[in-house]
DNA sequence: ACTCTTCTAG
DNA sequence: TTCACACTATCTT
DNA sequence: GATAGTGTGTCTCTAGAAGAGTAA
């Protein structure tokens, strides 16, 4: 690990603006933003201070008294105090040093943090593990300590990385004149609470993926999110209970991926235990953060020969491919009846294509190592045509492309975002209604339930609607361009907005029918989650295809075809909509 | 002096 | 800070 | 052909500063 840059790089000196602003088409093109992006100074504390009242006041009663105190008290402190603060918790720190901290717009460094250590919300770093102290030193002032200790000649330091330095440092013998040294020849700071202001990010944002950027990303107008009502009566989180599993939940996940990566399987083991005990009082999404650990230890299990762990562990998890690996497990410890039963299990109920698509065969498997059958397994046959291709130069799927051009046969690299994107046009106003409880910040792509089934459930009148007018409609264009037109270049889980893409796309509309949208868009809205992936790579001009056009799954030497695309492909073959399987041979 | 990586700021 | 896809290696048939 | 493991790009921004590593 790197240490943290213990510089704070000044703010740019104003460039001066070219008399005659070059005209640059930013942000995909769109109009010209005449406002030249400038934030107020402070604009990070003002940020700070939204999500803190934000989360005060979405969830005050069910903060507990030094959660709560974390906003109140930053709240009292003066602005000069609260920059620095700021400036400093969200950097990557943890410790920094007093003499590289530099702020344009903080006038006393020494009075703020006089205040801040003052009120509790900085310290000296002492407590911290001396790795992380030693993590504000570059390089050159590691040699100089390490020769300090007496252990090494500088010459002797010379070829050592700064790794090697750290850990020559770190030898038990060395850390306690380290230590001594290190916090006598620097004044080091560092900010206090940031596990407090994760749990307030969390309960903003609802996730850890996203931060206090995001505020200025998008006041910038580098992201532009849709504007939508939030519905603030309504909860992410509906009980402390909740809140402390999802914040465990992650620290957790954090940690088990921690003790995978050194090798630490035991350690892990032992966390995915306390996850899988408490698995079956998670409500679903929770629940997913908890599969999510079960099945990755259990994974490692399976590596490492300990198939019995593994199965239980599967047990506890739900969504897939959990079954499939217990199944896989089973198999391996000859449990072929549980198994098999297990099998049927799935086959009765699958969660998603990967374990529709591993039934039958695994099933058939089981069967045959138990006696219960003698027929050889005959795979299932779908339409499937070849070619050969000159050049593996590029990637398969655009070299295939243009051999299909070659033979007056145009079409374009389709996969999953061209469908994605004109059922995120076609239902645009649908993805953005304001159903209660689906949007929690500003700063959202789509609501909170766009991947799950309740996304149609609970949109079922208008889904329905948009469908059938689809269904009436041959020419997409008129209702999908306006809204392009309209839309273009804001942040939608479902529309990228690539200028690249836009070609292609007209590709499509100028060819793709509504009843035939409608098709997509039915299987998409019922449960994105599950049919976003393992559409075909190509959509290619066709004169004798019933709808203008045929969908080509490009599979190259050596590349198989993957349960979901399987699922798609017959699909769409039963909806009318011709869609081959193309396998390539180098000529 | 060079490339590569990490981090920060807006 | 994931997820979907493809490629490669190895073993089995 | 099945399976596991790995690599790639990814609409969750991006220019620029500075450090690390390397080589001459
Ligand atoms: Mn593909
Ligand atoms: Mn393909």
């Amino acid at each position: 690990m790197l240490p943290c840059m213990p510089t704070a790089p000044k703010p740019p000196s104003s460039l001066e603006e070219p008399s005659v602003p070059a005209v640059e088409s930013r942000n995909h093109g769109e109009a010209v933003s005449s406002t030249p992006p400038e934030l107020e100074t402070g604009y990070y504390v003002r940020n700070f201070e939204q999500v803190l009242d934000t989360v005060t006041a979405r969830y005050g009663d069910l903060l507990t008294d030094s959660e709560s105190a974390y906003a109140e008290d930053f709240g009292g402190l003066d602005e000069r105090s609260k920059r620095l603060y700021v400036r400093l918790i969200l950097r990557r720190g943890p410790c920094f040093r007093r003499d590289l901290l530099s702020y344009d717009e903080i006038d006393d460094l020494a009075m703020a943090a006089g205040e801040l250590r003052e009120a509790g919300f900085l310290d000296h770093g002492e407590e911290a593990g001396l790795e992380e102290g030693l993590a504000v030193l570059r390089r050159p002032e590691l040699i100089e300590l390490v020769i300090s200790l007496g252990e090494l000649t500088a010459a002797a330091t010379r070829k050592l990385k700064r790794g090697e330095l750290l850990e020559v440092l770190l030898r038990p013998q060395h850390q306690e004149e380290t230590r001594r040294r290190l916090w006598a020849e620097y004044d080091i700071w560092r900010p206090l609470h940031g596990e407090l202001l994760l749990l307030y990010r969390l309960l903003f944002f609802g996730n850890l993926g996203q931060d206090f950027s995001e505020f200025v990303i998008s006041d910038l107008g580098i992201v532009r999110y849709e504007s939508y009502p939030l519905s603030r009566e309504h909860r992410l989180f509906q009980d402390r209970t909740e809140i402390d599993q999802a914040f465990e939940l992650r620290v957790t996940r954090h940690q088990v991926y921690g003790l995978l990566e050194e090798g630490k399987l035991e350690d892990a083991l032992a966390l995915a235990r306390v996850v899988s005990d408490q698995a079956e009082i998670l409500r679903p999404v929770a629940r997913r953060k908890a599969d999510g650990i079960l099945i990755r230890v259990a994974r490692e299990l399976e590596r490492r020969g300990e198939h019995q762990q593994a199965v239980e562990l599967y047990a506890q998890a739900r969504r897939p491919p959990a079954r499939e690996r217990r199944c896989r497990a089973l198999e391996q410890l000859g449990e072929l009846r549980q198994a098999l039963d297990l099998c049927q299990e799935m086959a009765a109920s699958p969660l998603d294509e990967t374990e529709s698509g591993f039934v039958p065969f695994f099933e058939h498997r089981m069967k045959k190592k138990l006696g219960l059958t003698q027929k050889p397994w005959k795979r299932s046959r779908r339409p499937t045509l070849e070619m050969d291709i000159d050049p593996p130069q590029g990637s398969i799927e655009r070299a295939t492309l243009e051999a299909l051009a070659e033979r007056g046969r145009r079409g374009i690299f389709s996969e999953n975002w061209l469908w994605r994107s004109l059922f995120g046009l076609a239902f645009w106003d649908v993805v953005f209604e304001p159903v209660p409880g689906v949007f929690h910040h500003p700063f959202q792509t789509g609501p909170w339930d766009l991947s799950r089934p309740e996304f149609r459930i609970r949109r079922r009148e208008r889904i329905e609607q948009r469908l059938d007018r689809l269904r009436e409609e041959p020419d997409l264009r008129p209702r999908l361009w306006p809204v392009y037109q309209a839309k273009v270049g804001i942040a939608n889980a479902l529309v990228p907005w690539h200028p690249e893409l836009e070609a292609p796309l007209h590709f499509a509309l100028e060819r793709v029918s509504g009843p035939t949208l409608a098709i997509f868009c039915d299987r998409l809205s019922s449960h994105l989650r599950r049919y976003r992936r393992g559409l075909p790579d190509l959509l290619v001009e066709s004169d004798d295809s019933p709808v203008g056009f045929e969908l080509l799954e490009v599979k190259g030497p050596g590349d198989q075809l993957r349960p979901e695309q399987g699922a798609w492909i017959d699909f769409l073959n039963r909806h009318d909509i011709p869609t081959r399987i193309l396998k390539v041979r180098w000529s």
